[in-house]
DNA sequence: TCCACGTCCTGGCGGC
DNA sequence: TGCCGCCAGGACGTGG
């Protein structure tokens, strides 16, 4: 499932792929994918070229040369890939651009998750999700100032307040467990009750999870892969999510799996214990 | 204003 | 063996 890093990993694997293609017209065979009917979708990008692939969280943003911008997020399973003209469509794929030098951009997503909506460029940051997206998850934009002050101001339980984009961007599942571990918080630890010390160590450990991940070119559970169909091999670096029943790399405890928020949660109940009257 | 929860969607898997 | 039904989860919309 892809998370900031595979989202990082995919941008770049497009621009090297299809940055300076320009498209003849798209097929959309699942039109609830997109914010506008197929018919304008095709009209108005036909005859136009792909100037440049940005990524703000996990939205990749398409810059298309008449002023338009595609925003795709790829949710659960979504993938791009690409295929000579004329190569058996695969099931799953839901949205085809085809390319002027006789390749087609291929966009599969096995649930139909995935979301693309074409806007004009300027105006991106008013479409829902990117008008709240909170900071990247970078030295330079998460402030320890800015986290001491969302923290001290929230009453959530952690791991939903991580998961919510708006406070950060970027951050989903499998990180949130990873980062919480490698900072000893429980995740069912309301935010206004973590000490600054712990916040500013959770900080440091985002940051740095999330260049580590990247480096490594994401992480792969179940099916996902890059542009290139290249698995991440971040997953043989995880520590804490996908090991229930396991022992913890520190302390040997084995590892529980509780829910919280609906989400699939890991952590180890000895380094990460529950402060203060609060029930799980 | 903040927060919780239902919804979308289908492959995989457990249970019968 | 085959069928049924539940589970997984990111982000948006709704309602408290």
């Amino acid at each position: 499932m892809p998370e900031l890093p595979e989202v990082e990993t995919v941008r770049r694997g497009l621009t090297q792929l299809v940055k300076d293609s320009q498209i003849t017209s798209v097929d959309v065979l699942y039109p609830k994918m997109i914010n506008v009917t197929p018919e304008d979708f095709n009209e108005t990008l036909q005859g136009q070229t792909i100037e440049q692939i940005d990524r703000r969280g996990k939205y990749l943003l398409f810059r298309i040369s008449n002023g338009y911008t595609i925003i795709s997020h790829l949710r659960m399973e979504g993938k791009y890939d690409v295929e000579p003209e004329g190569e058996t469509l695969g099931k799953h794929t839901h949205i085809v651009f085809h390319l002027a030098d006789g390749r087609e951009l291929r966009y599969n997503d096995t649930r139909k998750f995935g979301r693309m909506n074409l806007v004009k460029t300027g105006t991106e940051f008013e479409v829902a999700g990117l008008q709240t997206i909170g900071p990247e998850p970078t030295e330079e934009d998460l402030s320890l100032d800015y986290m001491l002050d969302i923290f001290k101001h929230g009453k959530r339980q952690v791991k939903p307040f991580l998961l919510d984009q708006s406070n950060i961007a970027g951050l989903g599942n499998i990180y949130v467990d990873e980062v919480l571990w490698m900072s000893k918080i429980h995740p069912l630890q309301p935010v206004n009750e973590i000490p600054e010390a712990q916040i500013a160590d959770l900080r440091a450990n985002i940051i740095d999870e999330i260049q580590r991940a990247i480096a490594g070119h994401g992480t792969t559970v179940h099916s996902y892969s890059n542009a290139y169909g290249e698995a991440g091999s971040f997953q043989n670096y995880l520590q804490v999510y996908g090991r229930k029943g396991e022992p913890c790399l520190r302390c040997g405890t084995t590892i529980e799996k509780i829910k919280v928020a609906q989400r699939g949660t890991s952590f180890c109940p000895y380094c990460q214990q529950l402060h203060g009257d609060h029930n799980e």
